[in-house]
DNA sequence: ACCTGAACACCGTTCAAGT
DNA sequence: ACCTGAACACCGTTCAAGT
């Protein structure tokens, strides 16, 4: 059921994922989703919170700082890998679905543990967050603003959130 | 002809901007608009623009880093008067009007006299960019994972901008 | 140049009805 | 519980025609 909408935005893009062209893929009337989903903002939901359980989430005795890399990392590439659905974390709230719960629980045991004040660990979370599905929103993207001839590459790409990502932590850790 | 559009993305919010709304007001047929305008894809890219058009410049004699903070602060705040339409840079390529082009070339000024070797210039310039329209498009979005509770303050949100670019500009201007 | 009427190919969602 | 037929209130865009 939200296995064809995964596969139907991967084929045609965000654009295409309409509940028409879902029932269609399904051979079954458009509101015969409405059985199965209570809209389409639902939907849309749940495939957003679904795109996140691909994420790895480093050992748990792994160097604190080291871990955070590695955490926003491998979400950065799986977010990178749907770029269509990335904006879509923007237009809504942000996903808070069971999975991104999950990996909130996990950050913020690293940032407690790299030493960051329980009290500021929301604000270093949120911090991260913002900046990593930031950079996969405009991964994709062609370049910015002048030099429009090449768009960056997508491995320039991740090394500048790589890059960018050590400075906001250390930012974080010496506050 | 594009004042009515802004004023109708203000009245009825990013989801409510649409031709014949937008018809509607200037009583007019919908199809009348395509005299004016190619289609709507060029519309919200023309009032995307627009928006930037708002942000302050500073001084050219100013300090580079305090410029650069001052620049971003003043884009930050002009995409978070009009919170719907920021998710919209990240859907579409992320704005290329002359406004963003003349930005841009600000930024580039600044970066090179903060020091920044010039063929690290455009990726300085991306991560800043991205970063403020980032923290813009989730200004208003409520908390992020677990801490559902409460949502974060605009002013919080504003600050926390703030200190994350510090850490930015500390990291770009030390490497 | 600027507008209209009519139409095309779509949307999301609901309601009543069937099994 | 799960599906269908039919409908409602919309979309963006185009085409031919008027002034």
């Amino acid at each position: 059921v939200l296995a064809a909408a995964h596969d139907l935005v991967t084929d045609v893009g965000v654009d295409g994922l309409t509940m028409r062209a879902l029932a269609r893929r399904l051979g079954v009337a458009p509101n015969a989703l409405y059985t199965h989903v209570t809209g389409k903002t639902e939907l849309v939901d749940a495939l957003l919170d679904d795109l996140l359980a691909g994420v790895q989430v480093p050992a748990p005795d792994t160097d604190p700082v080291l871990g955070l890399t590695a955490l926003m990392s491998s979400t950065y590439d799986v977010l990178t890998a749907h770029p269509d659905l990335v904006a879509l974390y923007l237009a809504r709230q942000g996903a808070r679905g069971p999975n991104a719960v999950r990996l909130g629980e996990v950050m913020d045991v690293l940032l407690r543990r790299a030493g960051v004040a329980t009290d500021d660990v929301p604000a270093a979370r949120r911090v991260l967050i913002v900046h990593t599905i930031g950079f996969a929103a405009f991964a994709a993207a062609p370049p910015l603003a002048p030099d429009a001839e090449r768009p960056i590459a997508g491995d320039d790409a991740r090394r500048s959130h790589t890059v960018s990502l050590g400075w906001l932590l250390a930012g974080i850790t010496t506050t």
